[in-house]
DNA sequence: CACGCCGATCAATCATAGCT
DNA sequence: TAGCTATGATTGATCGGCGT
């Protein structure tokens, strides 16, 4: 540990945090799956896109969203009601990928 | 992969509107016997290890040499850097595992063990 | 039938971002 | 400025499936 975590200690290590509109993203899809929230290689990719990230990245938010929700059951299952409280509450249509964000410039 | 999805899960809590589901309850073996006599159970001991600098590098260097390793290579490995057969054998498949991912990624060639850049 | 590998995941930890 | 919490990334090790 104290082995000076390398001379210049991984540079990639240092994140930025997702945009508003991606974690958003991501939340919807983690809690409208709630019952499994293990997206499939297809979804991922999905996900990736309309978030404006990598796989890999959409990989480690739903691992780290899973332990750390279950790390805190109560105040995740707060979260996980606020959620659906949220979608009964009105715009209905689309359970999840709540478009708003259409524009990822693609192909 | 999938699997208590489909079902309403058998139990929850009678007042959470939000049920348990089987993977929230999902707990791994976790640590791991070896930690042998040597007092001081400072690395070998429980659950995960932590590879000191030096061995790290030999891995490394292996890695460079040969992406699979042989039983013997192995034995030879795992005595010199005074690790287990299986720590050296999972070292080296997340390391390839690891290779995998910086392809698909980064986009690197064939090797870029350390992107200094 | 045991063993190694793959792919995905877990679980603990690191280091930083961000708010108080 | 300092302290604490939220969060993205890393990684040793586990789980289930498959091939040999």
């Amino acid at each position: 540990v104290m082995i000076l975590r390398s001379r210049f200690l991984d540079a990639r290590r240092r994140r930025r945090n997702f945009t508003k509109e991606a974690c958003a993203i991501l939340q919807d899809y983690f809690y409208s799956h709630l019952s499994n929230p293990y997206p499939s290689e297809e979804a991922k990719e999905e996900l990736a896109r309309k978030c404006g990230l990598t796989v890999l990245q959409v990989s480690n938010w739903f691992g780290n969203k899973r332990i750390r929700y279950k790390k805190n059951i109560g105040k995740a299952q707060e979260e996980a009601n606020l959620y659906a409280a949220k979608k009964a509450a009105g715009e209905g249509a689309s359970p999840y990928s709540m478009s708003g964000t259409p524009g990822p410039m693609m192909s | 992969a999938m699997m208590g999805a489909g079902p309403p899960l058998p139990h929850q809590q009678p007042q959470q509107n939000v049920p348990t589901y089987k993977w929230m309850q999902v707990k791994r073996n976790v640590p791991k016997p070896a930690p042998k006599s040597e007092y001081g159970a400072f690395a070998g001991g429980t659950g995960r290890t932590n590879f000191s600098t030096k061995q790290l590098t030999e891995l490394e260097k292996e890695f460079h040499f040969n992406k699979y390793l042989t039983r013997a290579r192995r034995i030879e490995i795992a005595s010199a850097l005074q690790l287990n057969e299986t720590q050296v054998k999972i070292w080296f498949q997340n390391r390839r595992m690891k290779q995998k991912k910086r392809l698909k990624e980064g986009l690197v060639a064939p090797d870029t063990p350390t992107p200094a850049a």
